[in-house]
DNA sequence: AGCACGCCGACT
DNA sequence: GTCGGCGTGCTC
């Protein structure tokens, strides 16, 4: 029983960013715990917003009279103790609002959404101009953008006068989904009763009746009641009026899968390097040991076997345990390996799931009904409290980076998670990011080697084309003749082909070959992408579109050309190579839609299609046994870019994507097309040498003080002219210099690689460190002193360990 | 973020 | 002389 709360509240900003100390009304004190949602007033007026319970103490510091909370939003707790220390840790590590840490960790639904009204207090006061408004009601929906100046001028004059008021209401999203069930109360006793009283020739009423009384006592959903017996909803009422039935609503999960019913798998026969992988990793979850394990294996080496018995024994163990993927939706396979293993015990947690689905997969995990969670980088958040076991998939990916607030990374996360359980913590690839695999050289992580695939199949045959020749007699700009032998081949032993294309850093854009004139966004700084699907132009940043051109704008010259590749005009220059094959093309544009990726997956599957043409995705996780030819476009367009990590990445895809091929009994073939073939990120992905690579790129590293030798940060300040971006960070450059060791480096300021989004110019500087005690502190108060200058449109952002120096 | 207070230009 | 612009500062 405490007097005050502490709450931290929905105000994402620098100044608001402590907690404030509320009275909690008598009601609510015995009611009111730490991590309980809130709806508290704030600021001026009377507008309220949401909150969250940081603290309870009896003591009140301040002078000013206190404010109470208004409401509790929950019954009981939604973040536990663990949660807030995380959200402590998160706030600090990243840079971030205390409100964004915190509301992270909860599905979307959890998050209040905000109205305001009008209440007209004196209606007799109103002018003529806002009758109309109004229309008559006393209380109507305030929103200020469909207002003119002049309604928003007559209505504060009201309000100053006291004949209106503002009333601010905070929604709690978060509903349970409400199903109607009817209950049949018909039985012996009353079953002739009720049937005197019906009309002979009420056919649908005897029918309804005569049912009832078959399931005497049973419970129907409504729906599928209605559907099976055509009943309308009327009819239902009436039948309830008279007794024989009662309707009533109950709580229903959504069910995101449907009823797709699944065949359980048992635990499959392991490898002698299998079985000593799940050994270890069964030890530390038994002992309780918050030990990290790099499982490195080759493609195909059986690593989610691995998992799936790891899982099992800490669910064995009374624990539960959390497995991240990239991305989920692309890795539909792996989702149902899982499920089939597991059953209903496993919980998804995935960016395609509505609002709704999540929050009901969240409370099946926080009601301990699902101890299996599977999910993308959101669901290293998942409300389990007896934590046995995490697993992070691919653990090189980007992906597991947040892009913004709070700019997390997942596998960090995982393993501040493993040491409050006292839980192993899996990090699981066939190329493991540097800085993980250096670590377990180093002994901190306890590497675990999966060396052979598991079917004994070989590595597939892998070839490099050299595009400066091939190029001379390739009969289109994006085929050289040996990779289109190589499909014409599989097309004639009805094989399948995945294509991909590297497109990042590469899209189509429309170039004047007279003048060289390239149609730019006008808001940023970038050119602007050809869609062919809808005829225009459109940037990818703000979403600007507008007309293909005819002519050049700047030099009337009628030669204006697309140039670049899509993979629209890929599948174009394919079907005119190759008419009779079928193509399925698979990127951004195709899967946008809901459910899109699984259908385009599984018409591939199902052999609906001979080729597949797509974008990175298609390197990710899909399996399938009759593609014995993959073939790679353009190995190195993500080479050329700016970044210290691009060889990482391109050895990563290269060798991913070569996994893809032939898995079964035919050997697979792969095709690579580079600008670059005596590349060392290329040679070694086609000899699938990761240790090779390994030392290769660590000496590079070291040479050129990037990570895993260097932590880095990135500064990036932005503003509405480049001038102010540039002066800005020039002065946060100065700044650093006080406060840094000499060994610290700072690059920049640089304009960044796209300087102009939005009409926003981004300036940015990257600090390469070792040890800095001063550091962290200087970021917090360089955040602190951005805010001042926030109102000019000065914006400053910090990123701890940027996925991309772009 | 949002809301009020407060100090300078263009109107009745 | 007032209305109303938006720069500034605060929110338990």
């Amino acid at each position: 029983m405490a007097r005050y709360a502490q709450v931290i509240v929905d105000v994402p900003a620098m100044q608001t960013n402590r907690p404030y100390t509320y009275e909690l009304p008598q009601a609510l004190q015995a009611q009111a715990q730490v991590g309980m949602r809130v709806i508290v007033p704030f600021g001026k007026g009377e507008r309220q917003i949401q909150g969250f319970i940081v603290g309870l103490t009896d003591e009140y510091g301040l002078t000013i009279a206190p404010k109470q909370v208004t409401s509790l939003m929950d019954l009981a707790p939604v973040l536990n103790n663990e949660a807030l220390q995380l959200a402590d840790w998160l706030a600090q590590k990243t840079f971030s609002f205390k409100i964004r840490c915190l509301q992270v960790m909860l599905p979307n639904a959890m998050r209040a959404s905000y109205s305001k009204s009008l209440r007209l207090l004196s209606a007799d006061e109103l002018p003529q101009e806002l009758n109309s408004l109004f229309a008559g009601k006393s209380e109507i929906e305030f929103d200020e953008s469909k207002l003119s100046a002049q309604q928003l001028n007559k209505l504060a004059q009201m309000r100053q006068a006291g004949h209106l008021e503002v009333v601010y209401h905070v929604k709690d999203r978060a509903k349970a989904k409400l199903v109607g069930v009817v209950t049949s109360l018909v039985d012996e006793k009353n079953y002739a009763q009720f049937k005197a009283k019906v009309r002979k020739n009420a056919h649908k009423q005897l029918e309804l009746l005569e049912f009832l009384y078959q399931n005497s006592h049973q419970k129907f959903l409504q729906t599928k009641l209605q559907a099976s017996l055509q009943l309308s909803l009327s009819q239902l009422k009436k039948a309830a009026q008279q007794g024989w039935l009662k309707l009533a609503k109950q709580e229903r999960y959504r069910d995101p899968y449907g009823d797709k019913m699944l065949q359980a798998t048992t635990p499959k026969q392991l490898t002698a390097e299998q079985q000593r992988a799940v050994e270890q990793i069964d030890q530390a979850i038994t002992a309780k040991n918050a030990t990290t394990f790099l499982l490195e294996g080759v493609t195909g080496s059986g690593k989610t076997e691995v998992y799936l018995q790891a899982i099992a024994h800490a669910l064995s163990q009374g624990c539960s345990a959390l497995m991240l993927v990239p991305e989920i939706s692309l890795t539909p396979q792996m989702v149902q390996r899982v499920k089939e293993r597991f059953g209903k015990e496993v919980a998804m947690l995935h960016s395609a799931l509505s609002d709704g689905e999540r929050y009901d997969e969240w409370r099946r995990i926080e009601r301990k009904e699902a101890k299996v969670v599977v999910g993308a980088r959101s669901a290293i958040f998942a409300p389990l409290d007896d934590l046995g076991l995490i697993i992070i998939d691919e653990e090189h990916e980007a992906s597991y980076k947040q892009e913004d607030m709070p700019r997390y990374q997942a596998r960090d996360v995982a393993l501040w998670r493993g040491k409050y359980h006292n839980c192993p913590v899996v990090l699981g690839s066939a190329t493991p990011d540097l800085a993980t695999r250096a670590r377990a050289k180093k002994g901190v992580y306890q590497q675990l080697n999966l060396t052979k695939r598991i079917n004994g199949s070989s590595l597939p045959q892998v070839t490099l084309v050299d595009m400066r020749e091939a190029v001379k007699t390739a009969p289109a700009p994006d085929f050289s003749q040996i990779l289109l032998d190589q499909i014409t081949k599989r097309l004639v032993r009805k094989e399948q082909v995945v294509l991909m294309l590297n497109r990042r850093g590469y899209s189509s854009f429309v170039l004047c070959r007279d003048c060289g004139f390239v149609l730019k966004c006008p808001n940023c700084d970038v050119s602007l992408t050809l869609h062919m699907d809808t005829h225009s132009m459109k940037c990818h940043y703000c979403g600007h579109e507008e007309a293909i051109p005819k002519r050049c704008p700047s030099c009337d010259s009628q030669k204006i050309r697309y140039y670049g590749t899509g993979t629209q005009k890929v599948q174009e220059e394919l079907e005119k190579l190759l008419p009779e094959a079928k193509i399925l093309r698979m990127d951004v544009d195709t899967t946008r839609k809901k459910g899109a990726h699984e259908r385009l997956l599984a018409k591939f599957g199902a052999h609906e299609a001979d080729i597949l043409l797509g974008t990175q995705m298609i390197a990710k996780g899909l399996d399938f046994p009759d593609v014995t030819l993959v073939g790679v476009l353009n190995a190195d367009t993500a080479l050329s870019l700016p970044d210290y990590r691009s060889s990482e990445r391109t050895f990563q895809l290269l060798t991913q994507v070569s996994g893809r091929a032939g898995r079964a009994d035919k050997t697979g073939q792969v095709v690579i097309q580079t600008y670059n073939p005596e590349h060392y990120a290329i040679q070694l992905a086609c000899r699938q040498d990761y240790e090779q690579f390994f030392f290769y790129e660590m000496n590079l590293r070291h040479l050129n003080n990037y990570p895993p030798y260097y932590y880095t940060i990135k500064i990036t300040v932005s503003a509405k002219s480049e001038a102010e971006a540039a002066k800005e960070s020039f002065a946060i450059k100065k700044g650093l210099a006080q406060c840094l060791s000499p060994q610290a480096l700072v690059l920049g300021p640089t304009p960044s690689s796209i300087l102009k989004i939005k009409n926003r110019f981004y300036y940015q500087l990257v600090i390469k460190y070792k040890q800095e005690p001063a550091l962290e502190k200087y970021l917090q108060e360089l955040l602190l002193q951005s805010q001042s200058g926030e109102k000019k449109g000065l914006m400053v952002v910090i990123d701890r360990e940027p996925v991309n120096f772009l």
